[in-house]
RNA sequence: UGACCCAUGGUGUAAUGGUAGCACUCCGGUUUUUGGUACCGUCAGUCAAGGUUCGAGUCCUUGUGGGUCAACCA
């Protein structure tokens, strides 16, 4: 076997130009770094498969790390669903990190920077510093507040930590340069005061540091070698440096922010804002509605982690700007899909088939492989009587040669079971077939090894016994949105995109051994896609969600 | 009228100065008891103009286009 050298992306390629440089290898470490304010999105999943997948590549230990430094939007919530969501997906963190367990330390240094002349309180309002802060192309102009003696910064920032100044009133700012080029280090703010009870620390803190002041600094304490974030990060990148430098020592390892370009995906929205309004305002049912592109939407969609993963891989990352088109990961799911889901019989759109030679009371039970691409699946019984359903289009009463379906007097194989000739039907009042007539060939049953048995006919349609189906309800989706990118416009609200036939619910005639399917469990419905039990279901009402539609070339032909 | 980043088929990515490749999509075909899968094939690309070089997608310059940056968010 020659393997084909896989080429290296380009966070690959930094990370063996430092190992060339000399940096050793049991210095590597990575991080995945959440706000607990949201779930965690097919975009997120880039970012945990990059990082852990790193450490899997190099043998090195990534951390879990939620950055909760903003008590007004964080939740244990969204900290127990990140948790759950990077298991799922097969990732193993080395250690389970908050930001603010760093409360303290970071405190400390805030003290040692206000000690050294680098960091000051202001009580100007926001307003005021706004003003002064400049645009991208103009200068900004120094806070009358900035030259106050180390003394009187020391004896106002504690009195903010103690909780003698109110919300609003004052913060603490470093002192770098409020004519630099690069905004962020036009005296970033470090500290706000915030009287809220934050999820880990309780009420110890009513000052909260800055995410720039906190982020690098962490990966410091941590140790991590390459902090890697999104593209819109870049600019922080002169202020994450000149945090850790404050503080850096030339023993340890000096970690190093890069940026990547985060992943779109074609006919949905990815940012945590939107997706929150779309949960609150109910125009889905939940952070894990199937139709949101979030991890928890897509697993109960029916996605497997093996997927996500596999479309993370085939994806790749860059820095340019990309909208990925949703049919890649479409295609990821049901090439994993195919190997590994068994295959059943379902008919979502039920007319009654009539065997009218078939005798009447008589049941037989047949054997159906589970998977032909998995040897290893087996086979069930399936059981099969005088009266079927079969999907509407499957039937026409006359049809040209390209219709490889059912039509008066041609024949089909029903699928595990007897070749099928079309006698006649019957219609109702507006001209809608309800009943189809048929003759069955009984030497042709499947597998019975007979000439009979063995003639090709050109089409293969599934079906259920009426006598012996369940019932399901099931609910097929579609994409949400109408626009590939519809988040893309100044002047029109993504929402306006929104797909009212996003979801579809419909009552289907599955075959029995369904019964037993347990939530999450997903399935091959022959000929139509892939299903999975969806958590709503209970043993007395069976419910499937669509996780997607076989490729319908004959669907395509007709359109 | 600033700083920084980006620009390769429809989409996503490779080629690290030496034959522009892979995957998805689209289209066509073979096989098939799933109009699925598998397999084969077709169409299709280096933003522009200069420069350096024997040789430029790659390096340089200037344009053009897109993005990011002025939250007590991350």
């Amino acid at each position: 076997m020659n393997e084909e050298k896989k080429s290296l992306n380009f966070i690959e390629q930094i990370i063996e130009e430092d190992l060339a440089k000399g940096l050793s290898k049991d210095k590597l470490r990575f991080r995945f770094p959440p706000e607990p304010n949201g779930y965690l999105h097919i975009g997120h999943a880039a970012s945990i498969c990059l990082n852990f997948g790193l450490g899997l590549k190099y043998n090195a230990p990534v951390n879990l790390r939620f950055d909760d430094t903003n008590p007004a939007k964080e939740e244990q919530e969204y900290v127990d669903s990140i948790k759950h969501d990077v298991q799922w997906l097969g990732f193993k963190w080395d250690k389970e990190l908050y930001s603010s367990d760093y409360f303290q330390q970071l405190f400390d240094w805030a003290v040692m920077l206000i000690k050294e002349g680098k960091a000051y309180v202001d009580n100007q309002t926001s307003e005021q510093m706004a003003i002064q802060k400049g645009t991208p192309t103009e200068a900004g102009t120094d806070s009358p507040n900035r030259n106050r003696t180390v003394e009187e910064n020391l004896d106002l920032f504690f009195k903010m930590k103690n909780g003698e100044f109110d919300e609003g009133s004052h913060v603490l700012r470093a002192k770098i340069d409020m004519a630099h080029t690069n905004m962020h280090m036009r005296d970033p703010i470090m500290y706000r005061i915030l009287k809220k009870h934050h999820h880990r620390t309780g009420n110890d803190w009513c000052i909260y540091p800055m995410y720039d002041w906190t982020h690098g600094e962490s990966d410091y304490i941590e140790q991590v070698s390459h902090s890697i974030c999104t593209l819109e990060f870049k600019s922080h990148r002169d202020l994450y440096d000149w945090y850790v430098n404050q503080v850096y020592d030339e023993n340890l390892l000096r970690p190093k922010q890069r940026e990547f370009a985060r992943r779109n995906l074609s006919y949905t929205v990815m940012s945590k804002r939107k997706l929150l309004q779309l949960v609150q305002e109910g125009i889905v049912a939940g952070w894990d509605d199937p139709r949101m592109p979030t991890i928890s939407g897509l697993r109960r969609r029916g996605y497997t982690p093996e997927s996500i993963r596999n479309f993370s891989e085939v994806a790749g990352i860059a820095k340019r700007d990309n909208v990925t088109d949703v049919a890649l990961l479409e295609y990821c799911v049901r090439d994993h899909l195919n190997k590994t889901a068994p295959r059943v019989m379902a008919v979502l759109d039920p007319v009654k088939l009539i065997i009218t030679n078939y005798p009447e009371g008589k049941d037989e039970w047949l054997t159906a492989e589970n998977n032909q691409e998995d040897e290893s699946a087996g086979f069930r019984e399936v059981p099969f009587s005088r009266e079927i359903y079969i999907e509407k289009e499957d039937f026409k009463e006359e049809a040209n040669k390209k219709f490889f379906r059912l039509s008066i007097g041609k024949e089909v194989r029903l699928k595990n079971a007897y070749i099928i000739k079309a006698e006649n039907c019957v219609k109702d009042e507006n001209g809608e077939i309800t009943e189809i007539y048929c003759t069955y060939d009984k030497d042709s049953r499947s597998g019975s090894g007979t000439e009979a048995s063995k003639r090709r006919v050109k089409g293969t349609l599934h079906w259920v016994s009426i006598k012996h189906a369940e019932t399901a309800e099931v609910r097929v989706y579609d994409r949400l949105f109408t626009h590939e990118a519809p988040d893309t416009f100044k002047d029109k609200n993504f929402k306006e995109f929104l797909n009212p036939n996003s979801l579809n619910i419909i009552n289907a005639y599955v075959e029995p051994s369904l019964k037993s399917a347990k939530v999450l469990d997903r399935f091959q419905f022959q000929r139509l896609g892939y299903f999975c039990v969806d958590q709503d279901s209970s043993k007395d009402k069976l419910i499937f969600n669509r996780t997607v539609p076989l490729r319908d070339s004959w669907a395509k032909m007709n359109k």
